[in-house]
DNA sequence: TTCTGTTTAATTGTGAACAATATTGCAATT
DNA sequence: AATTGCAATATTGTTCACAATTAAACAGAA
């Protein structure tokens, strides 16, 4: 998102909500996101609604259908996904190289706790839970980034890829595999070698 | 744009041609873009305005400080440019792959049009207009291809290198370069002949 | 003068009513 | 029974009025 400095509005809070909940599968592709059922839940108007839409519709999370409302937006195609993984790489490689040299132990501390819960969430086969740490890991290595506009190329990349994270997670036996997979990307960069950590992350992307 | 069938409403054509005043440099870099003053200038409320612009920020063309207001967004780092211009290239060639087989003569016949504007564009050092048609070139490629969502992250791309087109254009010392570049590229399309025509699109591209 | 705090104005954020458009259901007709 | 036309409903698109927030202007004291 382009704002410079990020003040709690409404209806960014509603986008973020939103967003997970449709890339954790809990609303379901195809399903209708009417603005006056939102507006009653979030208990606001229909403005902010329709403002959290839009931006969700630009994401391509939700289709838009003139006249005619917004829906969960259906899965990407295949050529899509083999399209959009490798922009993606290279997007969060960017934003790794800018911020390698300037990680401090608050990074660290933060990445710390997100593995914490993504540990339980593990243990609980809670994919959903699973598939929102996933997405905030990655994130916050975007977000830490002094790139303008790193993000909004990033979160336009992600959503192309959203069902991507909850297929990829429930085939594997081991399903403590994505905690593991974290911990070593984040104590790689723990080591300050750039290029294993660059690996390591691109590597977590597929 | 992820909208289905698009009907003509007021924000969208707002936006387009906003758009397109920021990329051709008629709206300068830092411009603050006030919701009334527009909402004059178009003759509408400023709710379609609003609309626009969060669009346009979303797109990166603008940037927005809550409460504040937007303006014109600064032109991208030479990094961050840099990491754009190979994404962009993947982009477009993808595109021209989808649609590669089903190109019709229809298709030619536009970019026939769109190249003899381009030619007296050259010819008068029209650079803005040169600029516009040169977007609308590559966006045409883009906009053909069926892949749901491709043109959200081209326009998320291209608006980082807004820039580079005007400067890339007062440059060479031939005026009508442009031109004639884009006339191999569509005299390569129809050869037919894939790969060479990727190439001719993606040299064009830097 | 320069700094600080307060007031004032400008601007965006939100809410609510109205208009335009698309979808749905139903009836009349073939 | 299937289809077409029409009315009713639901939904979005737009306008206007108001609240909240921010930036600027200004006065007063060190």
């Amino acid at each position: 998102m382009p704002q410079i400095e990020s003040t709690a509005n409404q209806s960014q809070d509603i986008v973020e909500q939103l967003r997970m909940e449709i890339i954790t599968g809990r609303l379901e592709e195809g399903m209708p996101l009417r603005e006056v059922s939102l507006a009653e839940r979030f208990q606001v108007s229909r403005a902010p609604i329709r403002e959290a839409l839009k931006q969700l519709a630009h994401e391509g999370m939700v289709e838009s259908k003139p006249n005619c409302g917004m829906r969960v937006a259906p899965a990407s195609s295949e050529s899509m996904q083999e399209l959009v993984i490798p922009l993606r790489q290279t997007v969060e490689s960017f934003a790794l190289k800018s911020i390698f040299a300037e990680l401090s132990e608050a990074d660290f501390q933060e990445w710390e706790t997100l593995l914490e819960e993504m540990r339980t969430a593990c243990e609980t086969r809670d994919y959903a839970q699973l598939t929102e740490l996933d997405i905030k890991f990655h994130q916050s290595i975007v977000m830490k980034s002094p790139e303008q506009g790193l993000m909004s190329i990033w979160v336009t990349l992600v959503s192309r890829l959203r069902r991507h994270f909850l297929a990829g997670f429930q085939k594997p036996n081991d399903p403590m595999k994505v905690y593991y997979e974290h911990v070593a990307i984040v104590a790689m960069f723990r080591t300050g070698k750039l290029e294993p950590s660059m690996q390591a992350l691109i590597s977590n992307i597929d």
